[in-house]
DNA sequence: CGTCTATTTGAATGTACTCAAAAGCGGTGG
DNA sequence: CCACCGCTTTTGAGTACATTCAAATAGACG
């Protein structure tokens, strides 16, 4: 789908300027670049397998990329609501296939580049290689602390931190998929919030 | 220390040009911003709670990067050989304290830029933007799948993993911060290691 | 050589898991 | 609009993997 309508950019245009400032004109080229893509709730954006053509901002709903382990059971790599970006990385730097699975956890809608775009986007506004390098170092030391966390505290603490830190997510991901996240069983997590509460 | 020896940077140079292709003035300017620091076995690079002022290229030796957690046990979120980067980021963006211990496991030597320098070199040689970008998305990368193995992975599995991927910390990594890596005790990890050598 | 640290081994314990079943909730179609 | 169906959440009982604590052995460093 090719867009026009000016408000779908807001969210992302407002994203981008916290980090980069641009000119009209770059804008113009930037919008051009990207696609949109309209999900309904358990929708595929992505399976593992396919390639990772474009990297997504999530414009509006809620998603998580997966995997699915040799028994079935599926491990979230990362949650995102509006305004986070998702995709799976290695599948599209490499051209190779993805190992995650993204979904939509809601009705939801995508903002999407696809690499060629996104080079050429490099090339023509270089101010744009400083933009994902932010994103993804943010990324990246919110990756490194979720490792440092899986390993230094148990159920409980994980949980609290997830809710402290993620206070929307509680509210719109069901608790299986917290679990999930969280690296626990859906009967432990319903466990530790009846402890929780009995504690108060 | 201010550098002089053209040997010092080969590494660090050739690392780079794998992403980016430099003038000899880039060169130049570029290894004008590096300091270089050697360390004994067992000396800090960073204590938790001072301020990450530096990004450090390993040069030579091995690093380790691990934060402690209420009962003093360690736990690492890093190991690192020659042509690796290390540091806290999150302390290094934000000028706040940093979570994480740097030390190292044998004699190194290690290149550094600050945080200034670091900007000044973004401004200069914009292709250093891509360079990091590059860097980072690796690591961002590599900390991603860490998640999903310690999510769906046991033990045993995550070690075999570990010295299939790494197999130069096998031989120069103790152990016990293997273990620690893995986010085992010492104890479970020689007895894995046992049950290994038995199945053979 | 002697000391300090790392590794191995054993025994008891615990946290989270599996399997099973009931209760709750939400969406869909009659 | 209500009833039903499927999925999520809760609860229980038994289990397993890794832990803790303790001690012995091995190895590294000065």
């Amino acid at each position: 789908m090719k867009l026009t309508n000016k408000d779908t950019f807001e969210l992302i245009l407002a994203n981008i300027s916290r980090h980069i400032k641009l000119e009209q004109s770059e804008i113009d080229y930037f919008i051009s670049l990207l696609k949109s893509r309209k999900l309904k709730k358990k929708q595929y954006l992505l399976q593992a397998g396919d390639i990772c053509r474009n990297e997504y901002f999530i414009n509006k709903g809620c998603l998580r990329a997966y995997s699915t382990d040799d028994e079935g059971v599926d491990h979230i790599l990362q949650l995102g609501i509006e305004g986070w970006w998702i995709g799976d990385m290695y599948s599209f730097l490499t051209g190779t296939a993805a190992n995650y699975h993204i979904d939509a956890l809601e009705d939801s809608e995508v903002l999407m580049i696809d690499k060629n775009s996104l080079e050429e986007l490099y090339k023509t506004v270089p101010k744009f290689e400083r933009f994902f390098r932010i994103i993804i170092q943010n990324a990246f030391v919110a990756t490194q602390r979720r490792v440092i966390e899986n390993l230094s505290e148990d159920a409980e603490e994980r949980y609290l931190q997830f809710i402290n830190r993620y206070p929307a997510f509680e509210q719109r991901v069901p608790q299986n998929q917290i679990a999930s996240y969280l690296g626990i069983t859906p009967e432990s997590l319903s466990r530790i919030r009846r402890q929780l509460a009995a504690k108060k």
